[in-house]
DNA sequence: CGCATCTGCGTACGCCGTGCGCTAAGCTGG
DNA sequence: CCAGCTTAGCGCACGGCGTACGCAGATGCG
């Protein structure tokens, strides 16, 4: 390590970097996180990683965010903010829309559907807040009270959160691995075989999956899952 | 550090602790590993501490288990073999009843559902698969087709693990927080009565929320929501 | 200009998961 | 009974983590 030299005298050697802007803000910080997170997972966002990524030391980052929890909340919340607040005429093709849009959101960042489920939905982000009221409006529009409407919105997000949860779940380990599904899914096969050699309608159902294809089937299954759930709400209308 | 005394030529003296039982088993592993996380958490679950717990070193679980991740791949199963494998008559009341009783368990076992949104449920556990089975053999004799059995049984997991997530993400903060779950909502209050005040069908829930019993209610958005998906369900048989 | 305030950073602490190589206990074949 | 091999458990160490703390320089205000 060199000795501190003595300070230059002059203008252009001086710093001058200014502040011109703060060049470290909560809103950048959250969106590069997001970046982070989306490239390269949840494990291998750390505030060292964030940190150099924004050309700054991890612990600058706590002047603007209190914990590493808290900017995950903020992430979460940053997504929710992609969301639409669609507003058509038909309940049902309104409530669809916004159902696909969660589900496209959490596997456009497979991160989210792990961190919903430690954070759970209590956490008052504003963008969450937002489309909650939203789509109570929705279910209030159709002919719910308020009561069953807070009931619907419950049961239709708990849905999309859960099927999104296992296939974004399968989306992150396939990552992860840096294979492509398709190599994943071959590599996997043997064991998957005799696994379910003793459960007859498992096998046929495996057999069938390998020759599908695996985004295909996920987006099926969502629809017959969201048909039904809708077939259920909408018996209980006049 | 003492010099390691002369070897004592006396039988009693011998260690002679001769493996009676190998005192360290993957079984034994896995059953601590879930008191563990039940009794402190998913965050306070370390190899160090689950060694301790168990009278030995961190790195001696190792040879019984790959990885940390193993692990909690062992202990999910664990759990999911605590589910009934019911067969009454009518189909209804089956599907309730495993539905109630997985809910149960990640009630019981809050971390679970964090866990189960990390590793999906593709990972072939054996009491996993047995439980699989199981269900689509309900839908099967119900009089869905296979390929339509497998559907309602994904969606109906979805909707259970989805909504039970939620519920276990709150147990799990006030667990952690160390206080009751009124005292954690008066805490809580303030923040979330400015937060909701620009919305308000939030504001109406938030304040009827306050005065009622939580467990309670989340009882009923559960069985409301099970009602109208097993109702979409039954729409689909003649 | 002087001072209070705020931003970023270097250092450090106590954890973590886990690879590696040692010891000693049991098993096996002669 | 011995020699050799396998195996369970452990101590140590490495690199990484989240983050508390206090300093240094820049900024904004009187």
């Amino acid at each position: 390590m060199p000795a501190d030299q003595p300070p230059i005298p002059s203008v252009w050697a001086r710093p001058q970097r200014k502040r011109e802007q703060p060049a470290l803000t909560r809103e950048h910080i959250v969106t590069e996180a997001v970046r982070l997170l989306d490239e390269e997972g949840a494990d291998n966002l750390s505030m060292r990683r964030l940190g150099s990524r924004l050309g700054a030391g991890a612990t600058s980052l706590y002047r603007h965010v209190a914990s590493k929890d808290e900017l995950l909340e903020l992430a979460l919340d940053e997504v929710y903010g992609e969301l639409p607040l669609p507003d058509a005429g038909e309940w049902r093709a309104t409530v669809r829309e916004v159902a696909h849009a969660l589900r496209a959101a959490i596997l456009r960042h497979p991160w989210m559907a792990a961190k919903l489920g430690e954070a759970g939905l209590a956490y008052l982000g504003p963008n969450v807040l937002r489309q909650s009221e939203h789509m109570l409006g929705i279910f209030e529009r159709a002919g719910f009270s308020l009561d069953e409407a807070d009931q619907a919105v419950s049961t239709v997000t708990a849905f999309v959160l859960g099927i999104s949860t296992s296939e974004a779940a399968w989306l992150s380990m396939v990552a992860r691995s840096g294979q492509s599904a398709q190599e994943w899914i071959e590599r996997l096969w043997p064991a998957a075989e005799r696994a379910v050699q003793d459960y007859p309608r498992l096998r046929a159902r495996y057999a069938a999956q390998k020759v599908e294809d695996t985004s295909k089937s996920g987006d099926s299954a969502f629809e017959y899952g969201l048909e039904r759930l809708l077939d259920g709400l909408q018996a209980r209308l006049p």
